[in-house]
DNA sequence: ATCCTAATTTAGTCTAAACTAAATTTTTTA
DNA sequence: TAAAAAATTTAGTTTAGACTAAATTAGGAT
């Protein structure tokens, strides 16, 4: 255990939260060498010096994939708290678009000091929620829990609030920006084709409608309201 | 000539900016050592690497020091505009004190986009001078001239305006803001005793005297006014 | 139950950037 | 001007984190 963990691991273990956050409690070597852009064998190398560190960062059996320990939940949280208070600076602060911030984010989370952490937070008024409405951990690392479905589970006919959008792709971004499809917007499921589950989505603000298919379905999350 | 510099070699470049600007032409192996806080060798080594890229980045001779070249002068210029508008900002926009940025700057200068770097800029109204008045080269690295003199050089009973002081050491600098000692404040050199060099500085703002060793009085700049 | 394929791991290399110890060169001093 | 001291370079290791190629394992299809 090094005073502080390097970037390259920051980012394994971000990944692996990200993985396992979504789908379930494991995330693969292939999973990851995908996510990270590297060879599955550098994975395994890495996968394994990590879980034999003392704490140990991840949970680790050959061929059964990775998880995080507690620890390992603890930096990743640590990570990810600096990665969307800085997309939200950057935002707020500097006049960014939302698609600019995620690339940025990525490099500056490793060079975020904890006071420049907490100066950001009070600036910024402790927020909840980052530009793409991903919840921020709060200083204990604890994260806000909010109720959502997913727009691609959402029933034909329904209203609903966006929570969240993903985050990573500009060109996405800048579609659902021209839409007015973000955080906080009032949609309505006008219908979805039943082969390739292509969904209509009509915004109430503008009156408009814009089709998203079931992949980007996936990641738009949505609070009904109850 | 890879596509980027890597934080390590931004740093070693940095610094033979910093040594060759006031000791004169050349930077030696021990002075680079001694500054990077790493051994003789590794210096050497780093630098003949350094001196064969193309296009290089040092011109260096066995046993002769080193200077940088045009294309180092350049990303050494980068990397400093970088630094001193992180330092400008900090102080500026999140309520740090003139203590506490440099060592900030030290690691975000390497996480800094162009983007960042511009967008830093802009809402700082295009700088000239950093919080420690040192000069902030533009955006097409010129850096801005200006006339100044040593402290220890001062001539006693004059008078003069402070240009910069130095910027690493914290506790120095948590001294002289106490004091007053700032860039633009006025002083008048009231005494430079004879074997040991040391000075009584008064600041006229306040009407205190303030004793400065010869040391630091090497490191503080002035304008005499003409 | 066996085969096939896809996923994973092992083994061996590579590069960057540090280190120490030893050798060499330059500079200082007697 | 020769010896001593200081600075610098060379040689040989180390660590982190990647890579490729080859070997192994697990799971699904026959
Ligand atoms: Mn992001
Ligand atoms: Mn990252
Ligand atoms: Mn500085
Ligand atoms: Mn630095």
């Amino acid at each position: 255990m090094p005073e502080e963990l390097s970037p390259n691991i920051q980012d394994y273990l971000k990944r692996i939260f990200e993985i396992t956050a979504s789908s379930g409690g494991k995330a693969t070597t292939n999973q990851l060498a995908a996510v990270l852009g590297i060879s599955p064998a550098s994975v395994t190398n890495m996968v394994q010096k990590l879980s034999k560190t003392s704490p140990p960062y991840l949970a680790y059996q050959k061929h059964q994939g990775v998880s995080l320990t507690a620890a390992g939940r603890r930096a990743a949280l640590k990570i990810i708290r600096r990665h969307r208070l800085i997309e939200h600076y950057l935002v707020k602060a500097l006049g960014y678009t939302w698609d600019e911030v995620h690339k940025e984010a990525e490099i500056l989370e490793h060079a975020m000091s904890p006071t420049l952490e907490s100066r950001i937070d009070a600036a910024l008024g402790y927020p909840d929620f980052d530009p793409h409405g991903d919840p921020i951990p709060d200083a204990d690392l604890v994260l806000p829990e909010v109720e959502q479905t997913a727009l691609s589970r959402l029933p034909v006919g329904q209203f609903a609030v966006v929570i969240r959008v993903p985050h990573e792709d500009p060109q996405v971004l800048q579609y659902l920006g021209k839409c007015g499809l973000r955080p906080g917007a009032e949609i309505k499921l006008v219908a979805r084709t039943p082969y390739d589950q292509t969904m209509r989505v009509l915004i109430l603000s503008t009156d408009e409608e814009v089709v998203i298919g079931p992949t980007l379905g996936d990641q738009i999350t949505l609070s009904t309201g109850k």
